[in-house]
DNA sequence: TACCTTTGTAAGTAATTACTTACATACAAT
DNA sequence: ATTGTATGTAAGTAATTACTTACAAAGGTA
């Protein structure tokens, strides 16, 4: 197979590692599964990446810096709290729709692993998208547009369930999730929630 | 070992499954370590269940039949809808929080194996918890409790997000969620957006 | 040109997997 | 007591796993 650098593999084989759980489940990445896929032999991809598990922390880190890092920008943005909000919902949504091979990957990781540091970074993720939201809270209740009795905790984890809960009907239906205005609605339901 | 009736050997094997999932992960749950765990021979195993495959189906069939019967009574009580939405909340909350192992597997499994039959359970088990929420809201709808123009499907996935993410919570956590009064919290919340 | 590093591969490796086989014994029914 | 069935085990099985080794060639640099 012709040479390309290590940068390229990588990007390459992350790749592959998504649309095979995506397609064929968790169960069905193996390393020679991968090789096949990618049409390169096992061994190569062990010059690109020194473990397999190796491969699965990059990903991770890609979420971090790509859907977590776009999140960060929205919610620290200067646009009013109602608008964030919605940007928010909406980016979420349409990643994890987009994503469906990272989706299934983030899931059925932390269970399947009981790996500690795995487990960390993706407590990281779910717990910066709390973070984030409640901010956006916090700013909307500073503001006087929210009520400030509510609590800012438990509206957060509320709100999470939303991503989380999407997911798994995007897992069980195959890909197929077709709400129409999913997002808008959904933030009709929180925005009553905060509402005064 | 002593024999026992086989009746009584796969309580014991699912309950191990359950343990040896929840404290050392899906990956760990081989035929070998299973036996290990029971302290029997693992040829023993398949004097109980043909395959491993089959250990699973069947713990999903007792979710169905125990965790799904107890919503099912709940939610076609003749008590009032707010009360009856309470209880199948907290019923949810404790249910969940007292079988993590189940927890873990119902999460893993399905984007682990993508296999159709165990897909169409799990499924299923979901589906089943967003009907009957659905119905508890459209008995209070109809008597006049709650707001007619709330979009009943959405709010059914918003409340959905609360089991799902406590899951999240827990396996992430490792089984160490202690949010006081979690269940009467977030009762508050859906009630807001079912309010008139 | 000569040389060195990077990228590629085929053919290994030991370990683990789910499951089977052959045989032994416990126990209930006759 | 005899017999048949259910339950137990030790020692297999072939397949698959993640990863290694030994070697070849590509391509940049001197």
């Amino acid at each position: 197979m012709a040479r390309k650098n290590t940068d390229i593999r990588q990007e390459e084989i992350k790749q592959a590692v998504l649309d095979i759980i995506f397609t064929d489940g968790l169960k069905n990445l193996s390393t020679s599964n991968l090789a096949k896929r990618i049409g390169m032999s096992e061994g190569s991809i062990f010059r690109h990446f020194p473990t397999k598990q190796d491969i699965i922390i990059s990903i991770i880190e890609d979420v971090q810096n790509d859907f977590i890092g776009q999140l960060r920008i929205i919610a620290n943005s200067s646009l009013p709290p109602t608008e964030r909000l919605q940007k928010f919902l909406c980016a979420t949504v349409n990643y994890l729709t987009d994503n469906k091979g990272i989706t299934m990957l983030l899931f059925s990781e932390a269970s399947h692993n009981n790996d500690a540091a795995l487990k960390s970074s993706l407590q990281q993720i779910f717990n910066n998208q709390k973070q984030l939201v409640s901010k956006i809270i916090l700013d909307g209740i500073a503001l006087g547009i929210w009520d400030e009795s509510i609590p800012v905790e438990n509206v957060a984890m509320l709100y999470m369930g939303i991503p989380v809960s999407l997911n798994i009907d995007l897992i069980l239906s195959g890909g197929e999730f077709h709400a129409d205005n999913f997002c808008s609605k959904m933030l009709q339901l929180i925005l009553k929630i905060l509402k005064k």
